[in-house]
DNA sequence: GAACGTATGTCAGGATGCTGACATGAGTCA
DNA sequence: TGACTCATGTCAGCATCCTGACATACGTTC
């Protein structure tokens, strides 16, 4: 396996390294949002909306990586719930622009704080100087996946 | 949501871009390997078992981020679809060793020049240097991680 | 105005994966 | 030896999410 051009080393491919942090971040989310009976989908829509309101089902589910349907499902339990409000007509086209409710905004900053501390850990041992080239890379990363491959 | 305290900026925050990269990455290469007939899942597996022959149903779950259960079912479709063999009997414990039949070894070689062009392309415009620097930043961000959080 | 392409919300159906639980085998410690 | 802990394989049941499809609404183009 050590020949050259065989596999792909997992210890040192960055897609796998990828995927690694990635998974061990979200199970380090899910852990500490289950005290507040919370996902980390619901909680992504809940910090969308926060910093972008008006934002419709269709683009809550792009910023949060489900589907249209997953994330409707969720607004209507989030609506039932009171933390998100939606008009009962689209006031253009067919989408519905939501808002965060008083209780929304309360429910998120109490997970907002779950999660800082969560990635306050990860970043641990991290310079700023790191952590800004870190960004630089993920999204220079983003970027170059999402031109489609030459067919 | 500039006031301090308040939110987490999603477009800097470095467990957000985790995702959409890691995200990216995944809808990248099941769109690479679909053509094969195989999911992330499938290729991660032969993968695993061309650099650690005789790993088990479970070691290869863990390094496969999926549960013992779901790796055990895609070991069956292995082992009938001839990529796979497994001794009918534990020669130790239950751990039921997996090895890679020839077949196994070819699939494998076409998953993984697909997914090296992906991770070619995602890396397109780094440096060595860059790239260097985020395998000891994703690696840093795991080891912290795996640290159980203060109780 | 008409045709086309795109985006949204919504429905039904099915595949996929996980949680929870159990029995078995191996190692550890007294 | 016996009790304890841990890891593995396996079963059943359930929740979750996605794929595929349809109707609607807007913008663009001719």
């Amino acid at each position: 396996m050590s020949q050259d051009g065989a596999g792909i080393d997992l210890q040192t491919s960055l897609g796998y390294l990828l995927k690694q942090a990635s998974s061990a971040l979200r199970a380090s989310m899910e852990e500490a949002l289950r005290p507040l009976d919370m996902t980390v989908t619901h909680y992504s829509c809940l910090e969308l909306l926060a910093q972008r309101p008006g934002l419709s089902s269709s683009e809550l589910a792009r910023g949060a990586f489900v589907t249209r349907q997953s994330m409707n499902a969720l607004l209507q339990t989030l609506e039932r719930d009171g933390q998100v409000t939606r008009p009962a007509e689209a006031p253009v086209g067919k989408a519905l622009p939501a808002q965060l409710t008083a209780r929304g905004r309360r429910d998120l900053a109490e997970a907002t704080a779950a999660v800082r501390a969560v990635e306050d850990r990860m970043l641990t041992g991290l310079s700023d100087t790191e952590r800004s080239a870190a960004r630089g890379v993920l999204r220079s990363m983003v970027a170059s996946l999402q031109t489609p491959p030459p067919p």
